[in-house]
DNA sequence: TCGAAGTTCATGCGTTTGCATCTACCTTAA
DNA sequence: TTAAGGTAGATGCAAACGCATGAACTTCGA
């Protein structure tokens, strides 16, 4: 018996949702955020990928975080050194936010244990082909969500 | 240049990041979590999976949350009439937490509606094999974090 | 058998989050 | 130009969270 194309995604979607659980339980375990929680930590890593000044908005497309609750995450992270949050000259209504030579050391710092952690976990779980198709399918689901599709109200939504 | 084993593990595990948040928020943004939140959803859904009542520090594997926060989540699951919670016979500290025929009511009808959504945005973005891999790669990656070596009841076991 | 150690869940408390809303600014079109 | 509508980020407030700890029970070892 085939498994119908929709059942296939949500085994597939479950899948990944284990996998993140599990996964984020055994880092959240190491002792390595002491002096940066794992979502502090995931802020100043996206901004490190960045070599410019990024917008909030921005940021918060990475981070799964609602908006008022990234605002002052990154309130607190500036209060600490860690981040730096100017005007945006172009739009009096934005931030252009970047790391601080501290934020920049505290992300390598932590980035840099945390790095070895996961490198243990998923090069002992998986080959390198597998490896390389999560990579892959991971930016073609991430990719795919681009344009957010509103959620629209059809007159006959149909709910069961 | 060929990426170093453990720089192709950190790859992987960041698209992987990056699709979870990324279809978490498109899911988030639903209008179908009315009655029942995300985090709430996800109690059900995995009380739904098994037959027999569960214990709440198993419910605690699957969902990403503290002790105290489940034990309170599913207090207020229970105070709904969501979820049953007695005292477990064999084990005096213990809970069996199963759900009521509200609860199950709720996160199928909840359920029915999050799988359209799912199967939309996986089956959309991803081929029958690339599913296929992605459901097979997360097995792996939870399992393999899974079971926690306990000390089984080995009786002399050499404890480091 | 009996005390020490471990496990399971609950509770106190300070912190963080989300929702709703507000302010300030930008964009569009008449 | 200017008013209407949209967007970026901040703020008030109640709900929810994590950490530390406590209470009740089980298991282990002498």
């Amino acid at each position: 018996m085939t498994r119908s194309r929709s059942r296939l995604a949500n085994d597939a979607w479950e899948s990944l949702l284990t996998a993140h659980a599990a996964l984020m339980k055994r880092f959240a375990a190491q002792p390595i955020w002491d002096e940066l929680s794992m979502r502090e930590y995931d802020v100043l890593y996206t901004l490190s990928k960045h070599d410019g000044p990024i917008r909030l908005f921005e940021l918060g497309r990475g981070v799964l975080l609602s908006q008022p609750a990234l605002s002052r995450l990154v309130e607190r992270l500036a209060d600490r050194g860690l981040v730096e949050r100017l005007a945006d000259p172009e739009d009096g209504r934005g931030l252009r936010l970047g790391l601080t030579a501290a934020g920049r050391e505290a992300q390598r710092l932590v980035g840099g244990r945390h790095a070895v952690d996961v490198a243990r976990a998923v090069a002992d779980a998986l080959t390198e082909e597998e490896m390389r198709q999560l990579e892959s399918i991971g930016r073609k689901l991430a990719g795919a969500t681009a344009p957010a599709p509103k959620p629209q109200r059809t007159p006959k939504e149909a709910v069961l």
